[in-house]
DNA sequence: TAAATATATGAACAATTATTCATATATAAA
DNA sequence: TTTATATATGAATAATTGTTCATATATTTA
C-alpha cells in the first residue's frame, strides 16, 4: 500500500489517520467521474441556465420568448442554450425559423427539485 | 399585463407567445431562490470539492487526512472546505488541533446521487 | 515559556466564463 | 430573387474563481 508515501509527498502532517484514507479511497468513485460530475454541476450553477432551465419545466419555448421572459439579450440566451444542450439538459425541434427548446429527461427536474429543497430550508 | 411591452424592450422578435410567457411568468419562483439555488450548484461545480464530499460520504475526516487523500495541499483543501462550509453541506467539530470534517445532513448525498444517475446514463 | 504542528486566511496570479457586439446562417414572405 | 426575421456564433471584455505562497492562529508538548 503506498497510503504513506502519498501522505509524507503530499502532507506534513503525521496525525493521518492511514486506515481511513486508506478505505476512502477504495470507495471512491472514478477520477473521470467525479470530473463529470463536477461538469454537471457547474452547467447548473449559474442564474441564467437556472431560470431557462425553470421556464421549460412549464412549456417548451422558442429563443424569443426565453429572451422576452428573462429580459436578456437572444444572443445571451441563445449561447446559454448551448451550452445546456452540450450537456444533454435541453434538446430542441425546429418549426420554419423558430426553434424550440424543451428538456431533455425527468433527471433535470429532479436535479433541480433536490437543489430547490435544501435551499428552501 | 405588461408582457407586450417587456418583449418590444428586450427582443425585436415579433412572433412572441405571448400567453406562454406570461403563464410561464407566474410559475416561476422569485428570483431570489433561483440566484440561492445556481450559488449552490455552483458549490457541486468543482472537482476539488465534488472529491471532497464523495470522500466525506464514507468517513469524516480532518484536514490533513482529505489532504492526503487527494494529492492536494492542506491550504487548497481548507480554502474549499470553507466553501463547503459556508454553503452548510459540511460541518466540522475540533479534537485538540485537529479539525474533523463530516457532511452536514443527508441532502449532500441525494443531490449528489441525482447528479451521478445522470452523468453514469 | 518555547517549539512544534494542524488549520485558517489574505493577497496575488492564472484560468475560466458570461455577456456584448458584430455578423453569419437559414427560412419565410414579398 | 430580394427583404425580413429567428437563431447561431466568433471575438473581445469584464468578472469570477481556484490555487499558491506566505503567514497567522490555536493547541499540544517539551
Amino acid at each position: 500500500m503506498d497510503t504513506n508515501n502519498k501522505a509524507t509527498e503530499l502532507c506534513e502532517c503525521t496525525t493521518i489517520h492511514d486506515e481511513t484514507i486508506c478505505f476512502v479511497k477504495e470507495q471512491m468513485p472514478e477520477e473521470e467521474i467525479l470530473y463529470d460530475l463536477a461538469e454537471l454541476f457547474k452547467v447548473f450553477g449559474d442564474t441564467t441556465r437556472v431560470k431557462i432551465l425553470c421556464a421549460l419545466f412549464e412549456s417548451e419555448m422558442c429563443v424569443c420568448d426565453i429572451s422576452a421572459l428573462l429580459g436578456m439579450t437572444q444572443s445571451a440566451i441563445s449561447h446559454q442554450l448551448r451550452v445546456l444542450k452540450t450537456a444533454k439538459l435541453i434538446k430542441n425541434r425546429k418549426e420554419g425559423k423558430v426553434v424550440y427548446y424543451s428538456l431533455a429527461d425527468d433527471h433535470v427536474k429532479h436535479i433541480f427539485d433536490q437543489g430547490l429543497s435544501h435551499v428552501l430550508e
